[in-house]
DNA sequence: CGATTGTAAATTGTTGACAATCTACAATCG
DNA sequence: CGATTGTAGATTGTCAACAATTTACAATCG
């Protein structure tokens, strides 16, 4: 879990530039993506580029329409974000009740090693690594199930969560919740660390 | 929503096609899907079949690994059932709630005749109609809400939940269920709206 | 002057070909 | 005889080109 990201493909790579640029806001809601500039750009032919901008029209993260291009979404529903919350709190409550009594002494190292890497991006206040290393705890924890479709579900739901850290102080605070989640495993403490985790997911 | 389906690609002709197969069990689980033979029986090439099995295995239908081809998932997992329902109950819940102060009388002739159509499925008695029927009405409910990531969210659940027509007697059993979702609708009577059609989510 | 038509450029959808990878099987080795 | 290597065929990933569609703007019409 804690190996390095070996990638196979082109399109695999382009999807991972891609989607951290729009969840980074690096490209606008509401641009368009061009194939062709998207092409030069990276160096590679079109078909790649086609495929990678389906997978994230997929993903939800862009909005395409036949011949018309693709364009990144307005960023996610702010109607239906308690729903989403709840529905992103009853999978991963789902996915940690599935896993506790299996955690081994190497996913708890697992854990410590991606709660170390959220808390370094936390004291760096780079907001793109805070997002992307407090969803890959979370995210751990989901594909720790090892259920192809819990996770889907799950990514389809994340990524139309508006995430909130306003509501910390600091980073720190966000870091500190996580912290709770990845203690009250280790000391096999069940409800605390549901508890944790639901408070952390709001 | 009664008008026809226009295509605009092939690619939107050839995911349904195999969406269809699929769903209905016409290719087998486990099965590979090889794009060339595809391209050849479709009279196409490969280009827009890649982009449909991409399509389709980001829907969760299929299962890739680059270099290797596609195959067709084994059904959706049981594991996880429970939540699957449960999940699919709060989306649908929440989109009726949205939608029942602004179901119009246009609305109310749509639903009466998907639900129509649904009736005749099951007088039929034909599985793959009488799901793609079942869905439709539930379908409809979801998008009159008008919001995209709505759609999608219960999109990835519902092809993640195994249907269970076998609790009825007859598949009237289950038109009748819809039956009482409608009508309830038609009263305008909230609570049993939302009781009738909870009750249809097992 | 607004509406309509025509045209060129930009862009997407599709096609066919080549490169890269995988699979299956035969031949060889220890 | 099991393990390893080599080869051919099948298949996927990528590329470049052509066809189809869309967009933007100018010219023409009423």
């Amino acid at each position: 879990m804690s190996s390095p990201v070996v990638y196979r493909t082109i399109r695999e790579q382009i999807v991972e530039q891609l989607r951290n640029e729009v969840l980074s806001g690096e490209i606008a809601e509401g641009e368009s993506l061009r194939e062709q500039k998207l092409a030069a750009r990276f160096g590679v032919s079109r078909g790649p580029i086609r495929d990678a901008l389906l997978q994230l029209t997929q993903e939800g993260l862009l909005s395409a329409e036949p011949n018309r291009g693709v364009r990144v979404c307005g960023g996610p529903s702010l109607a239906i974000q308690p729903l989403v919350v709840e529905t992103r709190r009853r999978i991963e409550r789902f996915a940690l009740e599935t896993i506790f009594d299996r955690i081994t002494a190497e996913d708890q190292r697992s854990l410590d090693e991606v709660l170390a890497r959220f808390k370094t991006a936390c004291e760096r206040g780079d907001m793109k690594e805070v997002v992307e290393r407090d969803l890959a705890l979370h995210r751990w924890i989901v594909e720790r199930v090892g259920d192809a479709d819990l996770t889907a579900m799950w990514l389809q739901v994340i990524v139309r969560m508006r995430l909130r850290y306003t509501r910390h102080k600091s980073l720190l605070d966000s870091y500190r919740e996580h912290k709770r989640i990845v203690d009250a495993v280790r000391k096999r403490d069940r409800a605390a660390a549901l508890a944790a985790l639901e408070a952390n997911i709001v």
